[in-house]
DNA sequence: CTTGAAGCTATAGCTGCTAGAGGTCGTACA
DNA sequence: TGTACGACCTCTAGCAGCTATAGCTTCAAG
């Protein structure tokens, strides 16, 4: 039977971050001591592992939700998870696109910075005229 | 003299985020009609577009506070700017390498899923053993 | 003079945690 | 058996950066 804190070493989260999965019913209500004190077994080591590595992957919550769901119920056609894991994808490549084209402009004014002083700098010349900008870059979003 | 929401209109902003920027003191507080509406000159104009400008470059708005200030005293060294334009630049290099990880892992999830049952879903299997994963991937951090 | 869009304030909510206060439990050691 | 002390408990508030709602007032066109 582990604590809680047991828990939280053993998968990288924080103690109050497991309260909190526990509150939006990601975990189950785990069993108590007498004194009222959390104790955990193995399934819900499995399921905490699942959260945080669904994380890690950039899902989320509602998305893991999800996951979890699937993951319960092994008979069911995995279209769904694959569906999700596709979604993510996407997500992802959208944002490495917009942070391409961030990465570009940045490096574009700093580069064109000559150390003298503001009045004339073109990092701030950038940021007021954007019609300077070579890319589009509407929203960063996450 | 332009109301809230042409200025809204003008730079793509909320109404309500342009009330919000007031609030925590990114754009001051702007003239009044007799009835109480705010009434914006090109200054302000002017100052809302780089704001939000730096805002889809992806800076924090306290480094645009920082940044508004500096533009703000056009005598200064422009060397601070150049090192917060640096210091973003650095954080959306360390951004895109992780959001390539979880790219290539999702990409593996999802080109091995066979479309079966979720018993033996690869995606789901994935996300239960973390020693899968080809990759580190800890903490995406926006 | 009326109508209706656009403005106003104030407050609460969103995601995904994290931190603090103030108190209780469990266990190892003397 | 007592006690010390770390780990646990609940509850609440806070972070960024907005966004949305309710309930009201103002402005400008017809």
């Amino acid at each position: 039977m582990l604590t809680i804190g047991a828990m939280a070493r053993k998968t990288g989260t924080k103690v109050q971050t497991i309260r909190y999965y526990e509150q939006i019913g990601l975990m189950p209500e785990p069993g108590r001591t007498e004194g009222g004190q959390r104790r955990y077994g193995d399934a819900e080591l499995d399921r905490l592992s699942f959260v945080r590595h669904a994380r890690q992957l950039g899902f989320s919550l509602d998305a893991i939700r999800e996951l979890l769901n699937l993951s319960d119920n092994p008979g069911t056609s995995c279209a769904e998870a694959d569906a999700i894991a596709r979604r993510q994808l996407k997500q992802v490549e959208q944002r490495l696109s917009r942070l391409e084209a961030l990465r570009t402009e940045l490096e574009r004014m700093v580069h064109e910075c000559s150390g003298g002083r503001t009045a004339d700098c073109r990092v701030l010349e950038v940021l007021r005229d954007h019609s300077e900008c070579l890319t589009e870059h509407d929203e960063v979003g996450l």
